[in-house]
DNA sequence: CGCGTTTGACCCGCGC
DNA sequence: GCGCGGGTCAAACGCG
């Protein structure tokens, strides 16, 4: 419940700068909930929330990116400056990072549930609420650091996520979901919903928001 | 004992 | 066809 608490309390200055001035969810506008099925904002970017309250250890805030081939940019940190992409649907999003290209090559070529994002952190796994059980690990020729590979230990669900530390700079994590959990999270997590005013976030509630 | 991690082997797609 | 690189499997192992 802490992460509902962090959510609220600190609204959009608890969540990453490129989100809340761009008045965009990284992954299309007012999509980050769709993205996951039925899950949040906050699943979707746990560290908008758990790092803001510290709970999750040594990671920051200071600098969040979301990846992905619908507002592509040659350089990191960049699509803050892009007009915001039209809305889509999950199915349609394909997701790239630009900095990597192990993940550009294979993700530009397959249509897929696929989003991914980089977080300044000294953690290597971050607590999106879920529960991952790592089944591979692989080193990847354009990176001197591995790369994890985790599965949705729930049953029935079979999403996955791959981990690994920026090929050029190491204090960043490189996070990629792919898949639509079916379930939700062990652990409840609010809903956070964007005004549509002033652009920034807010606890909406326990549930997905009716007409959306 | 159940569950998660580790790690080498295996598989498959792709480029040459 | 072959080699390479990325992704997954599964047996062994560790831990609570």
């Amino acid at each position: 419940m802490h992460m509902a608490v962090a959510l609220a309390a600190a609204d959009a200055a608890a969540l990453p700068a490129a989100m809340a001035y761009r008045h965009q969810p990284c992954n299309g506008g007012g999509s980050a909930s769709s993205y996951f099925g039925s899950r949040p904002a906050a699943a979707l970017f746990p560290s908008s929330a758990a790092f803001g309250t510290g709970l999750l250890g040594p990671a920051h805030l200071d600098v969040f990116e979301c990846l992905s081939s619908d507002e592509r940019v040659p350089g990191a940190g960049t699509f803050a400056t892009t007009p915001p992409p039209p809305l889509r649907t999950a199915a349609e999003r394909v997701v790239d990072v630009p900095d990597a290209e192990g993940y550009s090559s294979h993700a530009r070529s397959v249509a897929a549930d696929r989003v991914a994002f980089r977080v300044r952190s000294d953690e290597e796994v971050l607590d999106d609420g879920y529960k991952w059980r790592k089944y591979g690990k692989k080193s990847v020729k354009n990176s001197p650091n591995p790369r994890n590979y985790y599965r949705c230990s729930t049953e029935g669900c079979n999403v996955k996520k791959r981990v690994e530390r920026d090929k050029d700079d190491p204090s960043y994590v490189v996070t990629m979901y792919e898949g639509v959990h079916n379930h939700v999270t062990p652990g409840t997590i609010y809903y956070a919903a964007q005004d549509a005013a002033s652009g920034r976030f807010f606890v909406a509630g326990m549930h997905q928001p009716a007409g959306h």
